[in-house]
DNA sequence: ACGCTCTCCTGGCCGC
DNA sequence: TGCGGCCAGGAGAGCG
C-alpha cells in the first residue's frame, strides 16, 4: 500500500532511467483501472519525451513534452523499469517502451490505481485541485492542525489521513505517527491541543523522513524501481502488530478498526 | 459542510 | 484439493 514514502522512493527510482527518454510506444493490455484509461492515451504520448519525474501527494507526476501523466498507485500499483525483452505476466497492464531500450512498466491486480493524461497545470487537474499541505514542508505544522480542526469531531487517525487536510498518510503512517507522539487514535480531532498537534507534526514528518531513509515499507509487496523492497518494515511499532505487546511498556496492543481501516494502539502510552 | 458507509478489485489465508 | 468466506485498504460517490 504506497504511501508518501513508498511514493517518494518510486519517484526517485524511475528519474535516473525514464527522464530525457523519448517515448516510443505504449501498449496497454488492460486499460480498466479505477477509471478507464482515455482512450487515446497510447497514440498521444508515442514519440513525446519524458521531461520530469515529480510526486504531488501520492501522486506521481510525468512531465512530458505536451502533457503530465498522473499516476496514482491505488493498493498494489507497481511502477518499475524493467529490460524491454522482460515478459509481461498477468497484471502488467501497461508498458512505456522508451528510447533507451528500458520498459517502464505499470502493474497493479487490484487495480485500485489509476492514469490520467493532462495537458494543463497538474494541481488543476481535479484530482489534485483539493489536496491539502504536503507534510513534509513547513506548512504542515501543530498550528495549522490545530487551526483546521477546532470544529472537527472525527477522530484523529482518520483526519490525518483525510487527504484534504495533509497528504501522503495513509494507515500505516496514521498508526504509527499516533504511537510516536502518544496520542490516541479515537481521540476527537478538536479535543487535541495545540502542543499535542506541534508533538504529532514533528512525529509524522520523522517517521515519513526515517521511511524514505529505509527505502519505505515492504509489508507484502511494495518494491522500488529496481523491484527491490524497503525496510522501514523492521521499525514498525505497532502497525501489523496486533496481538502483541507494546515495546515501550509491554502492554497488549489493543485492535479496533476505524473507518473501516485496522487500528492498533498502545493503551497505556497512547491518551 | 460534515461524517459516515459503500464500493471497486485480487490474492492470500483460514476452516471445513 | 476445492470452495466459501473474510481480510487487506485509497479515495471518490452517495447519503442523511
Amino acid at each position: 500500500m504506497p504511501e508518501l514514502p513508498e511514493v517518494e522512493i518510486i519517484c526517485r527510482g524511475i528519474a535516473g532511467h525514464v527522464v530525457n527518454q523519448q517515448i516510443v510506444k505504449v501498449v496497454i493490455r488492460n486499460n480498466k483501472l479505477r477509471w478507464p484509461i482515455w482512450t487515446n492515451l497510447a497514440k498521444n504520448l508515442s514519440q513525446q519525451t519524458i521531461k520530469v519525474i515529480n510526486r504531488r501527494a501520492k501522486y506521481i507526476l510525468v512531465t512530458c513534452t505536451h502533457g503530465t501523466l498522473i499516476i496514482h498507485l491505488g493498493m498494489t500499483g507497481k511502477l518499475r523499469v524493467v529490460a524491454s525483452n522482460t515478459l509481461a505476466t498477468k497484471h502488467d497492464h501497461i508498458d512505456f517502451l522508451l528510447s533507451n531500450g528500458n520498459v517502464l512498466r505499470y502493474t497493479d491486480p487490484r487495480r485500485f490505481g489509476s492514469i490520467h493524461w493532462t495537458t494543463k497545470m497538474p494541481r488543476e487537474h481535479k484530482l489534485l485541485l483539493h489536496l491539502g499541505v504536503e507534510p513534509l514542508t513547513i506548512k504542515f505544522s501543530g498550528a495549522y492542525l490545530f487551526d483546521r480542526t477546532r470544529e472537527k469531531n472525527v477522530n484523529i487517525k482518520s483526519l490525518l489521513m483525510d487527504q484534504a487536510i495533509v497528504v501522503g498518510i495513509g494507515n500505516i503512517y496514521a498508526n504509527e505517527a499516533l504511537f510516536h507522539a502518544g496520542i490516541r487514535p479515537t481521540r476527537p480531532a478538536k479535543t487535541i491541543s495545540l502542543s499535542e498537534y506541534t508533538v504529532l507534526v514533528k512525529q509524522v514528518k520523522f517517521i515519513l523522513k526515517k521511511a524514505i531513509n529505509k527505502g519505505g515499507t515492504t509489508i507484502k509487496d511494495f518494491v522500488n524501481a529496481e523491484g527491490k523492497p524497503g525496510y522501514f518494515v523492521q521499525e514498525l511499532m505497532v502497525y501489523g502488530r496486533i496481538g502483541r505487546f507494546c515495546y515501550q511498556c509491554n502492554t497488549a496492543l489493543q485492535n479496533i478498526r476505524l473507518n473501516q481501516r485496522s487500528t492498533v494502539f498502545c493503551p497505556v502510552c497512547q491518551r
